[in-house]
DNA sequence: CAAGAAATTCAAAACGTTTTAAATTACGCT
DNA sequence: AGCGTAATTTAAAACGTTTTGAATTTCTTG
């Protein structure tokens, strides 16, 4: 409620001055300082942030526009990520106004919160391959970040993992195994990082000196069902011709590979290893299946401060800049050697 | 871009007038507004909202906090909210400031948010009886607006719809077609709608001279499966003993209701009649069901207008505000006549 | 045509902060 | 003392709008 002007009074001060003081100008006076603090703490001053927006030209607020699939079911990674978000954005000041796109053009709702000229920035997820948002935004010079990246080199702020290396981690680990017939059941393929981990596990392949054949690779797995059925289709061939191991694309598909391993009368990890990543979802723990699930990990809500800080940095005037990070490879009961004389284990 | 002043300048006019003319005072002379719309319009003007909030003392942005249930899942009816509300504030040019409650008190992630004093006010939903955020908020003055409402009659500015109507009007309709053993299965005994909904159901029941066993009363029905095993349950019973009528919280439990009365061999409405409760979600028709589902009918997507003017109003000094309408009762094919000669009907 | 009323416009203040440029004070050194 | 420099503080402008009170113009009417 109370203002500079009187803290400024209340001690015989400028309004720049008290100003400066509490925003930890090098030019001001210890003691001043110490003086402007105490009397603003016991005055209750809250700087009047509209104030602040008005003369530096910032709103202090950026967008998320969350999309919606059609049957409208929130994506289980929605909550985590605005949870995330909120906080590390309040921390620092800023707001997340959201925006629900419905439309099926990606770039509308961009416009349309553009047009209302309140926005500092965007948080951008779940890029695609050539995400149209990119040029979209980088054309009208609107600062934003990426949560994760379109494309393995890209000169926008973003932050992520390695999707990549998620892959070859995870293949490089069942190599030294001695497995050599290795699936992939990957995720959603219109997305940029199912792609990245689909170079990262052919690299590792070819790294590792296998081969894989084109029926050990699924696409657009999301559900435990997914899961379930790809690996269902997978193991109904020829025993000799099966996977001893699958890479999947997350803890919900790789729960499902379980279930078709142990439908089909096979043990994990002795007949089949079973690798999986972790986002870190509440109620999916990896640690707790059985048998407890080897992993890439990355916490989806570790994203949530570097995206914040990347972004209001960005927005303040700091220049692009780039971080991908690697997820951690935790090793489970999962993932074993591979089975000894190959196809004659099979029941 | 442009500014007041620089429409002023290209016209001749002082800001104050250029402000005014685009506001619609009176005061302003006819040829002077087409003259500074014109103007406005071909200089791209867009009023700086910080500018006007900073004078206006207000920030133009209301609250909304999310409850998170402990799995994280998304409420099915939180986006349809979500969608409507930032719509329907975006008009009135107000923002929407989401915030996440994972706690257990209430009332913290209010009091939070208040504390970083940037919030025009609040839209409360899902009340429960006797809501500790209405005290909270009402006796520090902050405006809210509630969806739906704790009681019959309160003081605060709410919109809902009248849930105790809305079970008269299923029981009336079930009562004029001969049923005389009707059964409710109400939603989430939390909350205060649910509350309503059983008040005016025994209001009805006893309206028409009819009685109730206890086990004719189910509650805190979500699901579809929920649905299913309280029907399956009544249904259970001795069949002279056994309810002819359901009516139903959701659409979504009225389908469970209809499957479990199918299972048990009998026919809707032939032998059993049902009524459900229609928020008008997407993919969740009850015209398409089999058969065709009477439902009260109130969408929920149309009380965000309504709420949103009803707080935009109240933090603009408005009086507080009650709007509680009646949902529309349609029938369709799910209810039918009593079965003649009650018990015998039955297989 | 003057006076009064009505209509229209304007200049200036206000909102609370940041920032620029200038002013004051203090300090060290000859 | 005097001078230059560093340290500290200040006054004023700026951000773009709304609003107050006054001023100007236009219209009526006697």
């Amino acid at each position: 409620m109370a203002t500079l002007k009187e803290i400024g009074a209340e001690l015989g001060l400028s309004a720049a001055t008290v100003s400066r003081a509490l925003n930890g100008f090098p030019e001001v006076n210890k003691q001043t300082v110490d003086r402007v603090r105490e009397a603003a703490d016991r005055l209750g001053y809250r700087p009047n942030r509209v104030a602040q927006r008005l003369v530096t030209g910032r709103s202090g607020m950026v967008g998320l526009i969350v999309k919606i699939r059609p049957d409208m079911s929130a994506d289980q990674t929605f909550f985590e990520m605005l949870t995330g978000l909120t906080a590390a954005l309040g921390a620092m000041e800023t707001d997340l106004v959201l925006a629900v796109d419905q439309d099926n053009d990606p770039i509308t709702p961009y416009r349309k919160l553009l047009e209302r000229d309140i926005l500092d920035g965007f948080i951008l997820n779940a890029p695609i391959p050539d995400d149209p948002r990119v040029a979209f935004l980088q054309e009208r010079g609107i600062p934003f970040v990426m949560h994760g990246q379109t494309a393995p080199d890209v000169s926008y702020t973003c932050f992520g993992i390695d999707n990549a290396a998620v892959s070859e981690d995870a293949v490089r680990l069942l190599g030294s195994l001695g497995h050599k017939r290795i699936a992939l059941i990957n995720g959603q393929s219109r997305y940029a990082f199912a792609h990245d981990r689909l170079r990262g596990f052919e690299a590792a392949i070819a790294a590792e000196s296998l081969h894989v054949p084109d029926a050990f690779i699924a696409t657009d797995a999301e559900t435990e069902m997914h899961g379930y059925t790809s690996a269902l289709d997978m193991l109904a061939g020829r025993d000799a011709a099966a996977p001893t191991a699958f890479v999947c694309a997350s803890t919900l598909v790789a729960t499902g590979v379980i279930r078709a391993v142990k439908d089909r009368g096979l043990r994990v990890p002795e007949d089949v290893s079973v690798v999986g990543h972790d986002d870190v979802l509440p109620n999916l723990d990896p640690a707790h299946l059985d048998p407890p699930l080897t992993v890439t990990r990355a916490a989806l809500h570790d994203a949530c401060v570097p995206l914040a800080e990347l972004l209001v940095a960005h927005v303040k005037g700091a220049p692009t800049e780039q971080r991908i990070e690697r997820a951690e490879l935790i090793v489970r009961a999962s993932t074993g050697p591979a089975p000894k004389g190959g196809e004659t284990q099979w029941p």
